[in-house]
DNA sequence: AATGAATGAGCATTCATTCAT
DNA sequence: TATGAATGAATGCTCATTCAT
C-alpha cells in the first residue's frame, strides 16, 4: 500500500509537520531548557497549533525522548554501515569518535541537548543509559575486544571500562564545546583524544 | 548526636540550620530531581518550616548553587593541601584521580546531584562551569604543565585538553557508577583510568 | 431491524447517519456522562467522521436537546394516541404512568440520559421545563381536572400540584432504578404508585 | 490545648475560609453551574487566591462533595433530633416532609446545588446515593414502617416503595420551585403532597 | 529567628468546532 | 456529503515565595 515510502500525498504532511515541531524543539530546547521550554513556544517555532504538536506527540516529555531515539538510531546506523568498510580497529575506534564529533559538532543545538537537557534527570539518564546509549558503548567496547584478539590493544585492560574511558573523554568535549564562549571546530578535537587513547592503550 | 555539636559555641544555631538544610536538599534533590523537588519536600526533611528556608537561601536555585560550591571549595582546598605534599607530577594526577571518584563514591547522594542535576541546564552549566569546576580543570591542567617542563609527560600535547581528557574520563566513571545497577566501589575505578592515561602521555 | 428501516425509499442515508450518531450519543452519554463524552467518541461510536456529526447537529448540546426532544414528541404523540381510546380519567393516569415507567424500563441507557444527565444543568432544565416536560406535566394535570370535574377525583385539590406529585413520585422510581445495584423491572412499580396515588386523590 | 472549641486564634480564621469558600462555592455553583464554574471563580467570591482554595479542598469536585455531606449531616441530625419528641408516625412524617421543604426554601443557591447541581453525573448520583440519601430515605421508611406496626398506615404497601414516592413528590416539588419563573413559598407546598400522601397510606 | 498560611503567576493538555479536500 | 487534520481557547492545579505574627 505504500511501497513507495512517501510518495503517497498524505504522509509527507504529517512527516513534514512531526519534523518541524521536533526540529522546533530541539532550538527552544537547546536556548531554553526542557524545564523552562513552554509547548506553546515549541508550537510556534514549528508554526503549527498548540494542539497540533499533541497530534504527533503524548506529550512534551515524549518529544525530548523522540529527539534522542531518533538521533540515536541514526547515528547508530550510520555508525554500523561504516564499520562494515573498516577492519582495523585502531582504524574504527578512530572513525567512531569522528563521527561522533562530527555529528554534535554540525548542529549545536542538537548537541546543546544531547549535552545538558538530556542530563538533568535520573530518571531520564537511565532509561535513555538502558536504550540507545547502552549500544553506544558495547560498539565502542565490542570494537576495543576486536583490538584486543587481534593482539592490537593491550589485553589485560577491562574493554569496559575502556570504553566508558573513550567515551567520557569525547562526551567532555563536546560538553566543553558548547559551554565555551570560544567558538571553535569539535571535530578535529577527536585527533587529541585519539593520540592519548590509542597511545595509551596499544600492546608494545 | 546533637551533643557533640552544640557543645560548640561559636556555631549558632544558624549554621546547624543551614546545614541541615543543605543536607536535606541533597537527599531530596537525588531522589527527585532538582526540578520536582518541592520547597516543602525539603524543609520537611531538614525540620524546618517552609519559611525557614528562605532565612539561610534566596531562592530554590541557590540551595542548589550551594551544594556545589560548598563541595567545590571543599574539594579544591582537599586538594591543594595534598598537593603540597606531593612532587612527582604523575602522583599528583594520580592523587586528584583517587580525590575525585573517592569523595563521590563516599555520598551517593551528592554524586547523584553532582553528576545529573547540575547537569541540566545550560545557564547552570554556564556558571558552574566559570566557578569552581574552571579552577578544578585549571589545578588539572597545570599540574600536567609542570609534568610536560619536568619532561615527565609529552611536551607536544595540549595541556588544556589534555586535562578535559583526564576529567571526561573519571566523570564518565562516576556518572556510569550513579546510573548502574550493580553496586560497586567507584574508587577503584580511578587507576584503570590512570593506567591508560598516563600510558598514554608519558613521554618515553 | 435494519430490513424494515431501509425499505423506505424517500428516507435517505442521512436519515441513518442522524439516528446513528443519536444513537451513538445516548449510549455514550450514559456511559460517561454528558460533560466527559467527547464529540469524537460519538463518532467513533456512530461510525463517523467527527466533522460529520456536524452537518446533523449544530453542536454537542444540540444533540442532548435532540435526544430529549426526540423521545418526549414520540412519549407524548404515543401517549396522545392511547389517551383517545380511553374516558375514564383513573384509566387514563393509569395508563399515562405505566406508559411512563415502560418506556425508560426499556431503554436503560435512554433512562439514564433522561434522569441524570437531563438534570445537570439549570439552563438545560429550565429549557427543557419550558419545552415537552411542560407538555408532559399539562396532559396529566388537565387529565386530572377531567377526573375532578367527573367527580371521580377530589375536587379541592389543586390540579397542577397533583401532578407533579404523580411525575414526581414515578421519576423518582426511575431515578432509584437506574441508580440501583439490583436489577429488578421498572415497569411494576407504577401499581404500587397509582395504588397510594389513586387512593388519595379519590372523592370518596 | 483547645478545650474551649475553636476560641484559639488560629482555627477560627480557618473554618472562617473553609466556610466562605463553601458559601461562595454554592453562589458560584448555582449560578453558573458545576462544569461552567471555575475555580478562580469561587476564590474571588470568597476573596481569596486561587492557591487557598486548594488548602482546603483537594479538588473542585471536592468541594461539592463537601456541601453536599455537611448539607446532609445537618439536615439529619437536625432531624433525628426533632423525630425524638414525635411519637405519632403521621406527625413524623409530617414534620420530615416540612423540614425538608422549609431547608431547601431557606436557601434558594443551596437548594439549585442540591436539586440540580447534584443530579448530573452517575458517578456522583451513585456515591451521594451510598452515602446520606439513603440514610434519608431510610428514615422515612422505617418511620413508615412504625405506623404499619402501630395499625395507622396501611400494613400491605411496601415501606421502601412507599418512602421514594413521599421523597420523589417532595423532591419534584423542590426542582418546580427552583425552575419556577414564579416567585412563591416552597414550605407551604409539603401540606398538599401531604394530604395526597397520608390520604392515599392511611388504614380505614 | 521561625513559622506556615496565603498568594497568584504559570502551563500542559483537552476537545468542541472548523474547513480544505 | 464526508472526512479528519488542524485549531486555539480554556482551566484546574502546583509550588516558589512572601509576610504577618
Amino acid at each position: 500500500m505504500r511501497s513507495a515510502r512517501s510518495l503517497s500525498p498524505d504522509r509527507p504532511i504529517v512527516a513534514d509537520k512531526r519534523q518541524a515541531i521536533l526540529r522546533a524543539a530541539i532550538r527552544i530546547f537547546a536556548h531554553n531548557g526542557y524545564f523552562s521550554s513552554k509547548v506553546a513556544d515549541i508550537a510556534r517555532e514549528a508554526g503549527v497549533a498548540d494542539g497540533t504538536v499533541y497530534l504527533y506527540f503524548k506529550s512534551k516529555e515524549e518529544i525530548l525522548h523522540s529527539i534522542f531515539d531518533r538521533s540515536m538510531e541514526e547515528a547508530i546506523a550510520d555508525g554500523r554501515q561504516r564499520m562494515e568498510k573498516i577492519s582495523d580497529p585502531r582504524e574504527r575506534l578512530r572513525t567512531i569518535a569522528h563521527m561522533h564529533l562530527d555529528r554534535l559538532g554540525a548542529n549545536r543545538d542538537l548537541a546543546v541537548v544531547f549535552q545538558v537537557e538530556l542530563r538533568g534527570s535520573t530518571k531520564f539518564m537511565e532509561e535513555f543509559s538502558a536504550a540507545g546509549f547502552a549500544e553506544y558503548l558495547k560498539l565502542i567496547r565490542s570494537t576495543f575486544e576486536d583490538g584486543q584478539s587481534a593482539g592490537v590493544f593491550r589485553a589485560e585492560l577491562n574493554a569496559k571500562v575502556v570504553a566508558k574511558i573513550l567515551f567520557g573523554a569525547l562526551d567532555e568535549m563536546a560538553t566543553n564545546w558548547i559551554l565555551s564562549k570560544r567558538r571553535y571546530k569539535l571535530a578535529p578535537m577527536a585527533d587529541q583524544v585519539l593520540d592519548i587513547f590509542l597511545n595509551g592503550v596499544t600492546a608494545k
